[in-house]
DNA sequence: TTGAAAGCGCTAACAA
DNA sequence: TTGTTAGCGCTTTCAA
């Protein structure tokens, strides 16, 4: 070993990245590698004395661990996945920052991965992320069949699918019936003695069963077809607009219309307004998700809620007793929703 | 070693995490580890027949390499972090999602952190990441001087800070000027012919510098004094709504207002209309950050635009160089803002 | 083009 | 309570 006699100018092997390690804190304290590390980790294993020379060391170099040696030799990473469509206008924004916030508190990291709504780049993240060999995975909706999912079933990483129910979840669920929703938001609206339906929606799969089971509500209840428009974009409020627009030249007589986001819901309050149509006494408009700032919009915007911050604690919660090994449990949790009133129907 | 006889069986050590190896991949193709490893990452070093063999291999076992492992034998983790105050409805997340998908491209991961906005969890955040040890890491912000960048700059680790400027930075910037746009938003709306101004702004430093130089602009026009609502959150409407009543209870004669974020912009003019208050005939309303939707509403929000897809894009494409070694540079770069003129002024 | 050997920096396992 | 030893699963280095 090279310069071991010159521990001022002790220059580090060839392979080395250069940091301070371990062996420099405990060299400096005068104690052995482990001995360091337990005075660091676990401070109430190892006597007063140990402890004060070390933190000692420990400030003098500057030493930060490297959790990558230190998650490889112990086969825990403290990371948690999230892999979410996107972050942009996202209902799943809440849950993610709940879910960081809540891994962090727990002395856990957040990886975040986006989709972008695609299913192969759904596969290549879950690939990728499977190979950082997280504590657990969170998913942002249910997880086709698929390599992917076999893969992840495979690896044996503890996963929590969420915003949707399935009688096969890989592991465990934290979600909420979208038929349920479909048929409260259509009974709120036949409460409201509306006669003319039409449903506002972009090309995702859950909102689709939303609609579906809010279109037979309707039927049930003797009235005419729901006339619906699909946009391409839930996240944006011109959609909204514009399906109005739609709406209003096919069914003028439309009276409720429900949309598959609030943004949506938005975008068809404001077009309405703007031809003079008053919401709620000519049209009522339900959305979805319940943004941050549905309640101090004019009118208030009715809308379906989903507590994203409940599904991001119980997540964390959840994959973190599953990585320390305290439960083997595989929880399937039925969240529900809310038919939120407000001055919109 | 025990069971070595058994492939079948072949129970793993103690210590093993139980996932497929590289070592069994190896063994399974008849060859050695490194050569395994080559055919994976470099598959244009091996021969043809090798290769086949190695990916044969991979699909039997259904191998997902360890990157931890990788990262640790090559100093590089092909991570990247990110910290940023909050995602929820905030200013950033546009340039979170923009980086996250040109990292994802180029073969990185994203770890992403949340202050909110608190500097002793920015401070615990930034030494957890370190020890990570990230190729790169991104701050939304600059840091104060302190602790954790004094730890930051020792790691050597290449920093983008952001969203401002400062002749001091850690390492890599791109920003934008906050006094250039306060003087800038107070121009648009003398020149306009507005004469009574007002701020409403929440508890953010950078906030605080676009309002004392839009401040500074309109007492150099020789205008009376503006009138300064704090509120507690920009990330509201509400607040907007509620600094517009304070508005209007102090100074009736107000014809503009300069907020901090769009939704307090959106809140205040909702609180207009709702008394009945032309916006933007009787008041001029100007928001900051351009969120999707601003377009879309009713007045059009007039508001100040970063582009915070450039510099999630700019930030992953000078940390991969930096990381792979491409260049030394030290980049700093204003990116600028455009006012955006639209129905509300 | 392939391989043997030696780590990366840490912690589990066992021993004293 | 402290230490010794032997890995974790991969890649760098050097040699063939």
């Amino acid at each position: 070993m090279p310069n071991e006699t010159n521990p001022a100018a002790a220059k580090k092997s060839r392979r080395s990245s250069g940091a301070m390690t371990l062996q420099d804190v405990a060299k400096l304290a005068g104690v052995a590698p482990i001995t360091a590390s337990r005075a660091i980790n676990t401070p109430a294993s190892v006597s007063a004395e140990v402890l004060h020379k070390v933190l000692a060391a420990v400030e003098k170099t500057g030493y930060v661990p490297n959790r990558m040696a230190g998650s490889l030799a112990s086969s825990r990473s403290r990371m948690i996945a999230a892999v979410v469509p996107s972050t942009v206008m996202s209902v799943f924004v809440e849950t993610v920052e709940t879910l960081n916030n809540t891994l962090f508190d727990a002395g856990y990291q957040l990886m975040l991965g986006q989709s972008s709504y695609s299913v192969e780049r759904e596969e290549a993240l879950l690939e990728a992320v499977i190979g950082r060999r997280p504590d657990g995975i969170f998913l942002a909706g249910i997880l086709q069949p698929g390599r992917a999912r076999t893969r992840l079933m495979a690896s044996g990483i503890p996963v929590v699918e969420s915003w949707d129910l399935t009688q096969t979840p890989i592991d465990m669920l934290i979600g909420f019936s979208h038929l349920a929703i479909g048929r409260a938001a259509a009974k709120h609206l036949l409460d409201k003695g509306r006669k003319r339906f039409a449903l506002v929606l972009a090309g995702d799969e859950r909102a689709a069963r939303r609609a579906s089971s809010f279109t037979e509500a309707v039927a049930a209840a003797g009235l005419e077809d729901v006339f619906t428009v699909n946009v391409g974009d839930s996240r944006t409020l011109k959609s909204g607009r514009n399906a109005f627009i739609k709406i209003l030249t096919q069914i003028p007589k439309t009276d409720a219309i429900f949309c598959s986001s609030d943004l949506l819901a938005m975008g068809v309050v404001t077009e309405a307004k703007a031809r003079g149509i008053n919401v709620p006494k000519d049209l009522s408009v339900m959305g979805f998700g319940d943004v941050p700032f549905g309640a101090d919009i004019e009118p208030a915007l009715s809308t379906v809620r989903i507590n994203g911050g409940d599904i991001g604690r119980m997540a964390a919660r959840y994959l973190i007793d599953r990585a320390e090994g305290k439960t083997v449990e595989k929880p399937i949790v039925d969240i529900g929703f809310s038919i939120i009133e407000r001055a919109s129907t």
